[in-house]
Order: structure tokens, then sequence, then C-alpha cells
DNA sequence: CTGTTAGCGCCTTCAT
DNA sequence: ATGAAGGCGCTAACAG
């Protein structure tokens, strides 16, 4: 495609490169007359700034990185929004990078997003340490953890207290006469799954209650292959995402039971189908877009100077009860 | 974050710019003692190119932008993957844009995208006639259009045949002894949206069949609020996408009916979830990764010269049947 | 208020 | 095989 530079502009509207520029930044006074020169041949010529250039003399670019997992699960479709709509109203692009939990890929993207000077990065990782990335990030590459940290990365991020959320979520159960648990978890690397793991692992000693538990990842599959094989069902199976409880309900329905009636189902996240799931699942809400949003604010304040590194930004999570679940007792 | 330039790289090897670019592209031949030494200083460095210098220079960056309605919708969110992982072999990366079906928002999204230096664009567009991207494309702008063509445009694109996908769907139903019909539709100014909306009306009237037609817009909302009016209940609900049939079969429930056994209700894409969903849903299969990844192939051979200029690629979609329609005839 | 100029980092002739 | 130099489009410092 064509394009005019500042120079054609300038030399349509008889005035010097600068003046041209000064009226598209408004960087500094000019006549009425020139303006208005400078103006008509901008309209004329159909000249656009080129950002490139920009870039390469300001040092910025004005686009943001986002690595992750897969743009498919709705989760993360739905922190990219919220993270989109940010920045889009802040006046960045972002380059949306799927890595399939590969570490290798996750590696390769991030040296591309650092060639094309990304001005910050949002990151969903595998979960395992990326010695690149950690590199980068000692050398001033601005980056927002999302959903999951890294151990051993001290960064700026923004989570869900995954803790809190099995809390409340198995405080429900217990509450409602669930005794004998199995819990589906996601991928066994991740952040949340872990967290999620030892505190489901401390209530359940706490309560002294009899359990499973089983890593798998994070998908519909999994969840209906586990089920499938389960030989004793629990009261309550609880799951490491909404996709997996789904997974599991079917299981559980072809293996003849009922849920909730001869067994409760768990998820987390609430994705927006879970409340037209037959039954509507009970699950642990994560505000996705507000975390997309959130990282989103975070990073832009990191990346434009505002001094907010190394903050952690920890969000609530809801128990959101539907009807995969069934009281006990009451 | 700091960054080296070549010059430094030439410097710490006692080298000029020049050598150190040779070796970087293998664009000329370089002694081995030469090599080396440069490539030891690239290392120590830690330097990467700067592709907006390259760009700059070169004239193309390497960028392709997305323009679509929303990533949260899955039909989307599986196009854009296609897409993406295409892209990325081919060394590409991706710019995503959500435009919520928002005509200004659309033209907003595409003046960033030209000062950005796109190479090319993957438009999903509301449906009206953008006049801007009509310019830009007479400029040679390089587009390819992804579910929905814009009438008076004329470019490259890939889309489904809806009016095949339309006609299978409704002989199946006719064949299954179907006489009376409701079509919730998307939105109106969408292309397939139109093309069934056609075709459903030649059908009709071919078969001298009874029937209702209804544009709302592709949500689950909009199907379940639709439903819910619904005053007489027909034979079968042919819906505008999946989402929109979750709405309705929900909605169907509620008022007391049974899918299929008092209704039939069938949507179009098959998301992925429409497999799981109760009943699992008889829908037309667009081939949503597919798309993406040929309009991404399409358009890297425009960008890249192999004139395939304004050649339009018709998939064939595919009739799935599943449990949400009955067989009222043997 | 306006114009001239250096230089952001790179590739690519053009010499040597 | 190697180096020097121009220029991609733009901004900002400087001069007037």
């Amino acid at each position: 495609m064509h394009r005019y530079s500042i120079k054609e502009v300038a030399k349509k509207a008889g005035v010097s490169i600068s003046t041209v520029s000064r009226v598209l930044n408004n960087s500094a006074p000019v006549s009425d007359e020139l303006r208005a020169r400078v103006e008509k041949a901008i309209k004329e010529l159909g000249y656009y700034p080129s950002n490139i250039a920009k870039s390469l003399r300001k040092g910025r670019t004005g686009t943001i990185g986002f690595i992750l997992p897969d743009i498919t699960n709705p989760f993360f479709a739905n922190v990219v929004r919220g993270a989109e709509d940010y920045l889009r109203k802040k006046g960045y692009t972002l380059i949306l990078c799927n890595s399939d939990q590969d570490k290798d890929q996750e590696v390769q993207l991030l040296e591309t997003l650092i060639s094309k000077h990304i001005d910050g990065l949002l990151f969903t990782g595998t979960g395992e340490f990326n010695s690149l990335l950690v590199e980068k990030i000692e050398k001033g590459l601005k980056v927002v953890f999302l959903d999951r940290i890294i151990k051993g990365i001290n960064s700026s991020y923004v989570i869900v207290d995954n803790r809190e959320g099995m809390n409340i979520l198995i405080d429900y159960l217990i509450k409602t006469g669930h005794k004998h648990f199995v819990f589906i978890n996601g991928n066994k690397e991740t952040f949340s799954a872990r967290i999620r793991y030892e505190t489901f692992i401390k209530k359940m000693n706490e309560n002294k209650l009899r359990f499973k538990h089983y890593f798998t990842n994070f998908s519909y599959e999994a969840g209906y292959k586990f089920a499938k094989k389960l030989q004793t069902i629990p009261d309550a199976i609880i799951c490491g995402n909404d996709l997996i409880a789904y997974g599991v309900i079917d299981a559980i329905e072809e293996k003849g039971y009922k849920v909730p009636d001869d067994v409760s189902v768990t998820g987390f996240d609430d994705i927006p189908f879970s409340r037209h799931y037959k039954p509507p699942l009970t699950t642990v809400r994560q505000p996705m877009y507000e975390m997309g949003k959130k990282a989103a604010d975070l990073l832009l304040k990191i990346v434009e100077g505002k001094k907010e590194l190394n903050k952690g930004v920890v969000l609530v999570p809801e128990l959101v009860i539907r009807e995969s679940t069934k009281e006990l007792v009451k």
C-alpha cells in the first residue's frame, strides 16, 4: 500500500516538515494559516502518520504482547477481552500469542515480541521456570503475570485468591453434608492448580475427611476420561475448572448416576456457559474480564513509569451456588 | 528495557556494522573469523535485532491485523486460533482488535492498524459498508474478508457456503417430517444472516411450508428472550447460530416443552460445546479453525505478491445430526 | 512562529 | 570479503 510521508505533506503545503510534525502532534504553536494548509494537504493526500518511524524515534511502540496458553479456552478469551478493551481505550494495541502450554514455544514467542519492541508483556505461562524471561525482566522488560505466577520470579502480577476460593467451596460442601471427596485437578505445573491442591489437602486433613486427588489437565476431555474410570462415587467431585466439570458430569451421567442427586460436582472459573449447563454449575467465580483489565492497567502504569513495580493484585473469587450440588443435610 | 544496537555489537566485535548485518541475515559471505567474533559479541551483549528499525527500512512489519466483533464468542476464538497458528508458523504476528459490531470503532481500529503498518488485514466486520476500508483497499491495503463479505467491496474472502448449509439443514428437517418452521436469525446486517434468510424463505416457499422468520442477534440472550415470547410452538426452530439455539432450548424447556420431543431445535456453527449441550445440538458445522487458517494463508500469499488477489474461497459446511432434532416420520 | 538538522537501528548499494 | 555512507519517516533540539 502506497503511503505518503510527512515530507510530501510538507511539500504540498509549502512548509517544512517540522511544521507538519507540529500540527500533527500539537507539540508547538503553529499559525492558523500554516495549520490550515497542512491540514488540507494531509486530507488531500490521505496521509497517515507512520507509527513505525515514530516508534523508532521515541523508543516506544504502543504495543503490548500477551502470551497465553489458548484463546479457544473461554476463560482466556474473557481475560483477553478485558485487557484489550482497556488497552484500546488507552491507545495501545495487543499482540496475541498462543503458547499451547509449550515451553519452547513460549521462549520463541518471547523473542519475537522483544524484537517487535513491545512496551510491555502480559504473561500467562506454562508455570515452568523460564530463564530467558527472568533475564529479560532483569534487563528491564515490563511484565505482568496473569493468573499464573512462576515461582522464583519477582514481578508484578494479577491473580485470584485460589486459597480463598477453595476454602469457601469446601466450607460450603462440608456444611451441606458432603464427607467423601474427589478432586480432579488441572495441570500440575500450574500455579493455581498447586495452590488449590495444597488448600484442598489441608482442608481434608483438618476435617478428617475421606478424599482422593488427581492432576490432569484443564479440559473437558480430561474430566470425562477421568470420571469414566472412577471406581467409587464420592459425595462430591471438585474440578479444577468448569470444563473439567462438564466432562465429569457427562461421564457420571453416562455411568447412570444423577448430578447432583448421587454426587455433587463443582467447577472453577464460572465461564459464561456454566450458568446454562445442565445442571447449572456450582462453581467458584473468577473475575475474568476484570483480571484482564486490571492486569492491563497495572502494566501500563509500570510502562509509563508510575512506579507500581512488583505490585501484586489479588482479586477475590466468589462462590456461585447453582444446581450441580445438593444439600445432604439441612 | 535497555537494548543494544548493531553498532555496539560491531564495536565489541571490532568490525563494521555492515558485517554484523551480514552475519545476522546471512545476506553476504563473511569470513569465519569475523563471523565468530560477531556471534560472540551478540551473545555476550544479549543483542536482539530491532524489528522496528528493520520494518522502517524494509517497508514491511511482519504484522497482520485482525478486526472481529468479539473474541469472547467461541466461533471467533476458534477462527483466530486457526489464523494465529498459521501466521506464527510463517513468522508473522497478529494484532487482535474487538470491534463489538460498532461501525465507528471499526473505522478507528482500521486507522490505528494502518498507522502501525500492518502488512495485511483479516476482517470480520459489522457488515455495514465502510468507505474508509474501501478507500484503503483501493490504495493497496491487503485485506481478506473472513466469514462476512460486504456488498460492494471487491476483495478476497473466505466464507462458508451458507446457502448450502441452510439447504442441507432444511432438507433434513423436511425429510424427517417437520412442516412448521420458525427461524430465529442473527444480526440483520450480517452477510451470513442475509444469505441464510434468503435461502430459508426460498425453501419454505418452494415446499409450501408454514414459517416465521425473525432477525435478532447472535447471542444466547437473544435466543432465550425470543423463544420465551413465542406464542405457538412449531415443529422446528432453526437458529442463526449455536448460542441462539442454546437460549432457545432453555427457554422452551422452561415453558414446559421438551426438546426434541415437542420441538426440534437446530444451530449453526458447531462450536465445541454443542456436542456436550443437553440435548447435544443438531447443527451446521462451519470449519472455524480451517477458515482462520485458510484466510491467513490467502492473505500471506497476497501480501507476498503471489497474485491471489480477489480470490474467494468458499468452504463447505456439514450437517451434524445430534439429539436436538427428532424424526417425525421414518 | 518557522525551518534546518541530527539521529533512532537497520539494510543496501557502492567502493575498495 | 569488508567498510563507509545514505536514507526509511519521524521528533526534538537548535537557530533564527
